[in-house]
DNA sequence: CATATGTATGTAATATCATAACAGGTCAAC
DNA sequence: GTTGACCTGTTATGATATTACATACATATG
């Protein structure tokens, strides 16, 4: 188990919205799995083997996979290969704020947050489909700002774009 | 046909985002297709009878539908009643910048200012299933400054919200 | 007018994404 | 040890979307 750190000084994780950065991932990964643990915990919620699994698998890296595609690795590992167990597994790790649905993807992402309070953007590369999450903390203050002007009080909110990341924009 | 008019003297194109506002949607629609016919036409495209039509579904208010429900009205005019019918004008007509996709929703809704450059926002009720098309200009710009500092470039966005409409926030 | 070409529509088949409903297992509280 | 809450396994089905190919229509050209 990884020594706990504090993040205010770790180079990791002093770097927000790190996706398209170089970046030590295993050290992204692991610290999110440690958070998982803790913020379950703290709900009183179970990060039981099948969850922490599927949220392994998401965090493999800033991509995002479809329930099929999970299930498949889930089946791989001797679980049942049936849909609902992947998308129970993902529906409990968004509610529990460890995971995203991408929409426009119909897919799922880790969190690279998780545990704190945050208005995500989700930035989609379309030629090497890595997705970051950026926060969009002034949009979303722009769009309420917006619905409140025609008496609409929003309680989720999607913001999505497509595009092209820093690398795939060097070699078009 | 209707006779032309100057939409900075009429008091239903006045007031913009109106979904959620008392207004005259027989005007709202007609004028939406009038637009239409000449945008097709400026484009050399062709608004088909099927097209039309669709178009003709998706105006009949401000909601979003599903393929599938489009396709039933289809059906029931005598089109054909095949998938392919409602996705391909669906889709010609959201090229068009006739119509917008909802991805919250996997459905479609017609474009409110079509014709004008414009950066959706979609105001979802979850009650009445009211859809608005706001304006996102300000939302849409913190997003591509946001995404600009971590070097990538959005081509499309999409920024929606779900929540309770005016209305249907008196009533609880 | 005849025919070639591009574009639009019709249809069948299939792929992909998602949920309902129920059965059985685990675990802790009582 | 029984109860009840919750989690997992499984079957079946529903909802959304695309591929591939055939046919019809428009219009451009000889
Ligand atoms: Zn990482
Ligand atoms: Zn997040
Ligand atoms: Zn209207
Ligand atoms: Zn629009």
């Amino acid at each position: 188990m990884p020594a706990p750190h504090d993040p205010a000084h770790c180079p990791g994780c002093a770097t927000p919205d790190l996706a398209f950065a170089a970046h030590d991932h295993a050290h992204c990964a692991a610290d999110a799995l440690q958070r998982a643990e803790a913020i379950t915990a703290a709900n009183g919620a179970r990060l039981t083997p099948v969850r922490r699994r599927v949220l392994e698998i998401l965090l493999e890296d800033h991509r995002a996979l479809g329930a099929y595609d999970v299930l498949a690795r889930l089946a791989a590992d001797g679980y049942g290969n049936q849909p609902p167990i992947a998308y129970r597994a993902l529906e409990f790790l968004v509610e529990q704020g460890l995971a995203h649905r991408i929409q426009r993807l119909n897919a799922f992402t880790a969190c690279a947050h998780p545990g704190e309070a945050h208005a995500p953007a989700f930035l989609i590369c379309r030629v090497c489909q890595s997705v970051a999450e950026a926060t969009a903390t002034s949009a979303r203050s722009a769009l309420d700002a917006e619905a409140a002007q025609l008496g609409f009080t929003i309680e989720r909110s999607t913001i999505e774009a497509l595009g092209l990341c820093p690398a795939c924009q060097d070699q078009p």
